[in-house]
Formats: structure tokens, sequence, C-alpha cells
DNA sequence: CTGTTTCTGGAACAGTCGTTCCAGAAGGTG
DNA sequence: CACCTTCTGGAACGACTGTTCCAGAAACAG
């Protein structure tokens, strides 16, 4: 069977998406990608074939993560309207977004990542969508709100706080933002 | 009193900030910006420094103008709340933002860029402010409301409404979030 | 322990990067 | 017309880029 291979991939993807996050994709050196995983440039090309490759597989990771972090926080709430509010809490409270600064800067001359940018972009909008309608299932979003509409608007306001962040926006600033956005959308005003 | 010279500078940094909005700053090549400005290289230099000097220049032309449209679309209209929502549509329609860009990619690596970026949110958020508090003096808006958090959400909408552009959202879904947003911000709702 | 396969580390590659420099052209002044 | 200052074009520089290649080490199978 030969010799098995001695890292993780899993782990090497994860730093490679450090690397990329602060410094961008053209910024992000080979030799920096290959100090932050430890691995030497032949493994790094044997196991992703370029930097591009190794960039796309960072950002499928992510987004696996990401959207899997939506999920779970929308499912673990009592109701659909309180996983939405917690959901705004945790991208308010949390750092900047890999697959939003990778779709700002790469995504206008980089059709792969531009089509994951918009695979996120619906896979946001339709968690938001799923859980509104549950909320109008259970009378706790009137029935006549537009949910794609207010889940468009939702979606939006993720990625507004994740702008604001890379603003120098202060993290109280953004929990307002979201506190704010989620009571005039669907909350009691 | 010499040669004078033979170009104009704002011509130059328009070319420049289209090279930067649809390269980014580091895959934008010294030779793009000659070849679209029309400069050799020595005159870019000699005007603008080097790279990140001529950067830092389309920046502020940028951001100049793109405040001046803010604050003349606001002013421009009959009360503060139509000049809000036609900001908002404005940007809704409109391309993406250089600023907007700019931050996510080189906020958090270069200083100059950071701060940029703070000034154009601080700015943003004091037209809004300003336009919602006109309002509340005019009755148009309930004086109980947060006129600072309505101005934040506001301009996490724009930051918002930026992103979508980026991730590949059609216009007229980006249409839908800022009537949406108004609507349930400061509108009727 | 031998053979085989794979992974690993580092050297080497051509190409491009941002930057600098210098000779020459071009306009304004006396 | 001659002078002088400034701008201009292009060649040249070293540094660094992403990528490839090759010899050697490491782990499994028999």
């Amino acid at each position: 069977m030969s010799r098995p291979r001695a890292f993780d991939p899993d782990c090497v993807l994860d730093a490679a998406r450090g690397v990329f996050e602060t410094h961008g994709y053209e910024a992000a050196s080979v030799q920096d990608l290959v100090d932050a995983t430890g691995l030497s440039r032949s493994s790094l090309y044997a196991a992703f074939g370029d930097k591009h490759g190794l960039y796309l597989a960072a950002l499928d990771r992510y987004s696996c993560a990401g959207g899997d972090a939506l999920a779970q926080t929308v499912a673990a709430a009592a109701a659909p309207l309180d996983g939405i509010r917690a959901y705004l809490a945790l991208v308010a409270e949390g750092g900047g977004c890999f697959l939003v600064n990778a779709a700002a800067e790469r995504a206008a001359t980089d059709p792969d990542t531009a089509g994951r940018a918009a695979e996120a972009w619906n896979r946001l909008h339709a968690a938001f969508a799923d859980a509104l309608r549950a909320a109008q299932a259970d009378g706790a979003l009137a029935p006549e709100r537009d949910a794609d509409a207010l889940a468009a608007t939702l979606g939006a306001t993720v990625y507004g706080l994740r702008g604001m962040q890379s603003a120098g926006a202060p993290p109280e600033a953004r929990v307002v933002v979201a506190e704010t956005a989620f009571a005039a959308l669907v909350g009691g005003a």
C-alpha cells in the first residue's frame, strides 16, 4: 500500500485559508503557504495541483463548514426566528468572512470563485427563507410578508456586517446593526 | 515656467481606479496601469511616487466623488427620507464599490487603506444620521426612533448591496433588498 | 530484511514584478 | 533663435513570483 501521507488535508486547508484570508489571494505567496501549512512545495503541488487549486479547496472547505454553522444555529434554536436572530448575532460578533472577501477580490475575474460566491449566497438566502416560512407556519410571522424579500434583505445584512468589519467598525456597532435589522424586518416592531 | 504636464491627473486617476477596481491591488500590474492611463512609467512614478501612492490617490479621488454623490442625492430630494430612498436605489442599481472592495482586500494589512475605509464608513453613517434627524424634525420619522442605530443599519445595507453584487446577485434582487430594507427601517411599514 | 511505492525537502527554472535611470523631445521664456 | 526646465519613452535592474524536477527518506507488503 505504499507510504501514507503524513498530514491532515483539513488542517492544511485551514492553515491555507488563514493565509488567504489575511493576505488575499494575490498577496499570499506560495512561500507563505508553505510556512503556514508546514508542507513542502512539492507536497502542496502534488496534493492540490497549484495555488489556484489550493485556494478553491480552502474555499470549499470553508463554505461547507460555514453552511453547517448556519444550519446548526438555526436548527438549534427553539423557534425559527430565534435561530435567525442568533445567527445574526454570531455574524456581528464573529470575524471577517473568507467567502465574502474572496468574492470581493476575485469573483470579477475568476469564474471558479464567482460560482462559489453565488452558491454561498443562494444557500444563505435559502436558509433564511426556509426559517421565515417555518415562522409563518408557526404564526410567529405574518403570512402576508414576502419571505423571499425578507430573506434577501437578511442576507444583505449579513454581507453588510462583514463589510463593516472590513471597514473597521467596532463590534458594538455591528451588534446594534444586527439587532436593529432583525427588529425592523421580522421582530416586534 | 518650463513645460506643463500633458495629462489631466483626474483622468489618470479615474483610469487607474478602473484597473484597480477590476483586478484588485495586487493583481493590477504597473504595465496595466501604464496601458490604461496612457502615461509612461516614468511619468506615473514622478507624479504619484509609486504603485501604492497611485492607489491611495485613486482611492481618495473616488472617495471624494462618492461622498459628493451621496450628499447631492440626499440634498436634491424633496424630503430627507426620499433622499435616503433614492440613494439606496442608486446603490442597488449601480455597480460595485471601489472603496468596499478595497477595504475587503487591503484594510487588514494596509493601514492607509484601512483609514480611508473607516473614514468612508463614518461619512456614510453621518450622512444617513443627519437625514434621519432632519426627518424627525419634519415629523416624517417618529422622534423616539434611534437615528444612529438606523443610520448604521442603512449603512450596512449599502455595504450588503455591494457584497451582493460581488456575489453575482442580479440587479432585481438588489432593488428588492433596497426597497425592503427602506420600508422596514424608516418607511411606511 | 528486501523491494516497491509514495511522500518529502530543496535546488533550479523561466517569467514577471515594481522600481530606477538616462538620453532625448517638447514647450515656455528671454 | 537659443536657453532651460520639465516631461516623456524605453531600456535595464534586482528581487521575487509560481512552478517543475530530481535525488533521498520513509513506511508498508512479502
